[in-house]
Order: C-alpha cells, then sequence, then structure tokens
DNA sequence: CTTATATATCGATGATCGTCGATATATCGA
DNA sequence: TCGATATATCGACGATCATCGATATATAAG
C-alpha cells in the first residue's frame, strides 16, 4: 500500500454507485456476483455498470473471474485491509497514545 | 454515520491535496496546526488550501478553532473512527465468518 | 454456423472539480 | 485608527467524470 494505491480507492468508493457495489460484494462475501445481478440489484444500466466494475477493480477493491458467460466479481478482501490500516497508520507515529490499533481484519476467501 | 456521510468524506479524501492535509493533521494529533503552517508544509497556495480545508471540514474529517489570528484545524478522530467502522461493517453482515472485527479505535483528543 | 446471452468498449455530452489571481474579512500590534 | 498578518470568498478557466446509446466481443445453445 502506497499513497497512490491508497487515493485510487479512495477515489473509487468515493461514487455512489460504486460505493453501493462495494458494499454488496461485502455483504456477499466469497460468493461474489454476476455483474448482470449488480446491475439488476442497484438498477444500473449495463454498461454504465461495467465502467464503474471497471473501476473498482482497477483500484484492487474487487476482483473478477469468468465462469462461462458470466463474470463473477467479489469484493477483494486483504486488500481492502489494507488499505484501512494504511488509512489510519498516521494517527499513531506521531503520537501514539491516541490510538489502540491491533485491529483483526477480514481473513480471505 | 450513513451512506451520505461516508460519501461525502470519501470524496473529501480521494483528493491528493486533502489526503495529505488529513495524513498531515492525524499525524500531529490533539496539537492541530494553523492553516498557514500546513499551507507552508504541503507547498500549496494559500487560497487553494483554504478550500480544500473547508471541504474535509464540512466533511466532518477535521474540525477547525481560531485562535487569534490564526485558524486551527485539526482531525476529527471519533469521526473518522466511525466512518472506518462503518466501511467494514457490511463484511460481517452477509458473512459473520469472514471478519473479526472488534477493533477498538482511536480515542479522542 | 447461427442466434441468443452476458458483458465490455466507444463516443459524445453535460456536470462537477481543482486551481489560482484578485479581493474581502478578521485580528493583532503600534 | 492604520498597517500588517492570517485566512476566506469570488470568479473564471481547463480538466476530469458519470451517463448512456450504439456497437463490439465472448461464450453458450441449438
Amino acid at each position: 500500500m502506497n499513497d497512490d494505491k491508497a487515493l485510487n480507492m479512495l477515489s473509487a468508493l468515493s461514487q455512489k454507485t460504486r460505493f453501493q457495489v462495494f458494499r454488496l460484494l461485502m455483504a456477499n462475501g466469497c460468493d461474489g456476483m454476476a455483474a448482470g445481478k449488480i446491475a439488476e440489484n442497484l438498477a444500473v444500466p449495463q454498461n454504465t455498470l461495467s465502467s464503474h466494475l471497471t473501476i473498482l477493480t482497477n483500484a484492487g477493491l474487487i476482483t473478477m473471474e469468468r465462469q462461462g458467460r458470466h463474470l463473477i466479481y467479489k469484493a477483494a478482501i486483504g486488500e481492502t485491509r489494507d488499505f484501512i490500516e494504511f488509512l489510519v497508520s498516521d494517527c499513531c507515529q506521531g503520537n501514539p497514545e491516541i490510538c489502540e490499533l491491533p485491529f483483526h481484519l477480514m481473513k480471505s476467501c
């Protein structure tokens, strides 16, 4: 994790539809969900959603794998954990007394 | 915390200068830093930084208080904790086995 | 091979955003 | 009260972004 990667993730998540996609996939866990199912769930046009999925994938927040004609997207749990750890890491360096930060997050799928 | 508030925070953080400001203030903890000092640290023009500070403040990520001619900005630790908890809260609802999530974050100043 | 399904890419358009010069406001010191 | 310091607001411009119709690609079924 580094500044640029974290910024990409933030910028990917800072859009309503993409945020909803991310949360939907998070809630769906290891099963993932096909692009079409996601579009249906969120009532977003197919091509619009597709470009959002590309952005989330490039940011490393979700992953894609093909299953026949379907593309299954899943939340990238490990990357998300790294991202969040990076987000809060600074509050401890200047003033360690402010934080209690051994937070054990999400196992991978 | 709710979707709109989280989205505002994400969108505030998804810009390089604002991200640097946030991390600088995080590292600076309870002392905070005057607007001018922040601008100097990050080598950003005064008025540009000022608008970024407004955006971060409106998002609830930082706070402002006047000290004489100076405006002291500080990271809003409690709000940040709420934000992060909200970010990862969903990964546990669908599949509680994925997460181990009692993470105790930052005390307030 | 042909048709249907699932999803991506292209291209254009309107909207939002970051930047910065100029200016305004607020506070302090003399 | 006046000048200096600290910071905010305004206005405009160029750049980036989200959306969506149209089209392309890939896979499966018949």
